[in-house]
DNA sequence: AATTATTTTTAGATTAATCTAAATTTATTT
DNA sequence: AAATAAATTTAGATTAATCTAAAAATAATT
């Protein structure tokens, strides 16, 4: 497997989950669009991969990636993941910089190496984007845990990752001190507009509908008569 | 730089420093035998690599290093090192089987990745294989460490390095459990034969003249009243 | 349904990195 | 100093990955 070869995998599944409407094909278009390339490469590539029953390529009707194929992308988000947490974690380098190194670590080969790392960072289910980090069978976490907005006031929670990441909440996040991990008592949920009032550590903060509907939480069982 | 010019730049300064000769040049066979590759595909890339003013190369008489092209080798050796005491220190693989991995990691590029890994370590002086890493100025450690034959009974000693590393040493090593780092008491130097015995955490052990000179050490001045 | 616009593929070129086989240069022996 | 051997370079091909420009297929509009 090449770098290239594993990047268009890593492409085309991310484009495969953010998919409208469920099943439908990748477009040539889209995958050029992520790769930043022209879409004659893509086809190339295309070809390639289809040599190599990674991708269910059909002429003129778009991409699927074949189980063989799904399994190398899902390697490839575990490698990417793991690597970000390192660099945040045991680093101390900011969540804002690590993307385009952990591209560069993603790509190296060692399986023990992978599983040291796994070991050494306490097998974390999220990365520092709080995107969910892929297990060694390839299962993506986080599929038992709730969205902020289903919380009820009076229970605890933990903070587990989020939904859709970007720039700007994560930003918004890192401001009022809510990180992956973050343990906080549910106050108050707004029947009127679905704001979340929450208490972490002494202090209570606010967080509207919006907010709340993109974060990852699960009940604490352990905390629950903290009260 | 591309992976390919960068181990050919490590490669020619590794045979450089191992050069009998002092100032001899590289020569196109030595490249290709150590890359594993054939003398054409080592032509056409020092080609390459003149033309970017990385190597002094004259056709059918060798090659040599420019300062560029130094600094890139030492840099590329640095991180491969730094790269093999976390897969050791860190992650606890053994030392057997780092280098393949390390061999990958060198390739990635990034100042802060590398000063953080350096700070995260220690600022490491030596490899797992007892090779110096050179420091961000490009400048190899130990040259002020002193070889174990030239050693003087009655003193302490910390063990800094080893010259020659072969898989065999490193196993001997292993064996009495002589690490990098360990501080010894040198008990009595052999006249007859140059062999040294040594004391180190109440174990009394025995180096020929053969091992004691591979081993670079430095005198222990806070311990040297411990008689 | 015909026309136009968009998407996608093909054809042909380019660059890095490699190879084999042949030619050339340098080194070593007679 | 020739002749032979060894080292090195050139010539010509190959593969992965990219590009531009042109052709073909599909989708959207009149
Ligand atoms: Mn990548
Ligand atoms: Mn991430
Ligand atoms: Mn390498
Ligand atoms: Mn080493």
């Amino acid at each position: 497997m090449t770098i290239a070869e594993e990047d268009y995998l890593k492409v085309i599944l991310k484009l495969e989950l953010a998919q409208e409407e469920l099943h439908a094909r990748v477009t040539t278009n889209q995958v050029a669009e992520v790769i930043q390339t022209k879409p004659s490469s893509v086809t190339d590539m295309l070809k390639r991969l289809k040599e190599k029953s990674l991708v269910d390529y059909i002429k003129y009707k778009g991409i699927k990636l074949t189980g063989a194929g799904r399994k190398q992308a899902l390697c490839l988000i575990r490698r990417h993941r793991l690597w970000e947490t390192f660099l945040v974690e045991k680093l101390g380098l900011s969540w804002k910089t690590v993307h385009p190194v952990a591209e560069q670590l993603e790509h190296v080969h060692s399986d023990e190496l992978l599983e040291r790392l796994d070991e050494f960072l306490g097998h974390p289910a999220f990365d520092p984007h709080g995107e969910p980090i892929p297990n060694g069978e390839g299962k993506l976490p986080g599929c038992d845990g709730e969205l902020m907005t289903t919380v009820k006031a009076g229970k605890n929670y933990t903070f587990m990752g989020i939904k859709e990441p970007t720039d700007t909440l994560l930003s918004y996040l890192d401001k009022i001190k809510l990180n992956i991990g973050s343990i906080f008592h549910v106050q108050d949920v707004e029947a009127y507009n679905g704001s979340v009032e929450l208490e972490m550590g002494g202090k209570v903060c606010f967080l509207t509908y919006d907010v709340a509907n993109k974060l990852v939480v699960k009940v604490n069982e352990k905390h629950e008569n903290k009260n």
